[in-house]
DNA sequence: GCAATAAAATTGATTGACTCAATATTTTTA
DNA sequence: TAAAAATATTGAGTCAATCAATTTTATTGC
């Protein structure tokens, strides 16, 4: 994608930290900004933590990438937005997987809404995956 | 409800501190452990946040009581379990109300599942309250 | 292009939720 | 009611994330 546009529409500086952050956050979706931190450090030695966290929480509000915080993990990002697609997270190794869902209307209109103007539906599928399936029959297999 | 069942029903040793946790929680759902532990001292002053903390993720842990983490707020703890209902945040207040999903089924098959066996839909909707609806119409009102 | 201005990056301190570990107390079991 | 097990208390410590002051970088107007 190219972000150099994306953010010249919202007037937005072009630096490279932040082309450097979306660049990371593409090839590896679903990081939290430790992660990235790492990541864009490699390409820019002098970068801050603190410049991932404040281009992180900008690109947030801008709604150029999103986040999302499944219970036990720190913040986690990507740059796949308004599609409304969800997640799948591994119970044991908390693995994030995308999953468009089944079926959307149900998910935008809660029965009772309780006079709330509703804009978004966060759907997060908790289960197991594939590799932890199969680790947890070894374990079995031991016994 | 009587907590006191539940927990011998699983074993569990009656403490006081427990039973008043669950007690706090039932009248103040989607409470933080913070607030939480300010009702319990309240009635047993000797008690600390550690306890707190140490009930509600073992109760989490066997199901007694249910934890929810929107973002930007600390976890949250609810006596209401079992029932897959789901959660309407507000965006400006952060206030937290339960919901029944429209429809349960397409929440809990996800459209490709990438080999995950799911065991739970967690749904989040988020919007506007109707008193944060009101006091952002008064704010234009002022103009 | 280059100075002036605005935006972002760096640095270091700080917050706040939450956990860990050692000791004391309470609850349960025999 | 004593012994064993579970829980509570205390205080230190971790880690994600934020705040604030200064420096650097990017953008804008000439």
């Amino acid at each position: 994608m190219d972000y150099e546009q994306i953010l010249k529409e919202r007037n937005l500086s072009l630096t490279s930290v932040r082309l450097a952050v979306l660049e990371a956050l593409e090839q590896h979706p679903h990081s939290e900004a430790g992660v990235l931190f790492k990541i864009v450090h490699k390409k820019i030695k002098t970068t801050s933590k603190q410049a991932i966290y404040n281009n992180l929480n900008m690109m947030v509000e801008h709604g150029i990438i999103r986040e999302i915080k499944p219970k036990g993990q720190p913040s986690l990002y990507e740059t796949k937005v308004g599609d409304n697609h969800h997640h799948i997270v591994c119970r044991s190794c908390q693995k994030v997987m995308d999953t468009d869902c089944h079926s959307l209307a149900p998910c935008l209109s809660p029965k009772i809404s309780h006079g709330f103007v509703i804009d978004e539906a966060e759907v997060t599928f908790w289960g197991t995956c594939p590799s932890c399936q199969k680790s947890k029959g070894d374990k079995n297999e031991q016994h």
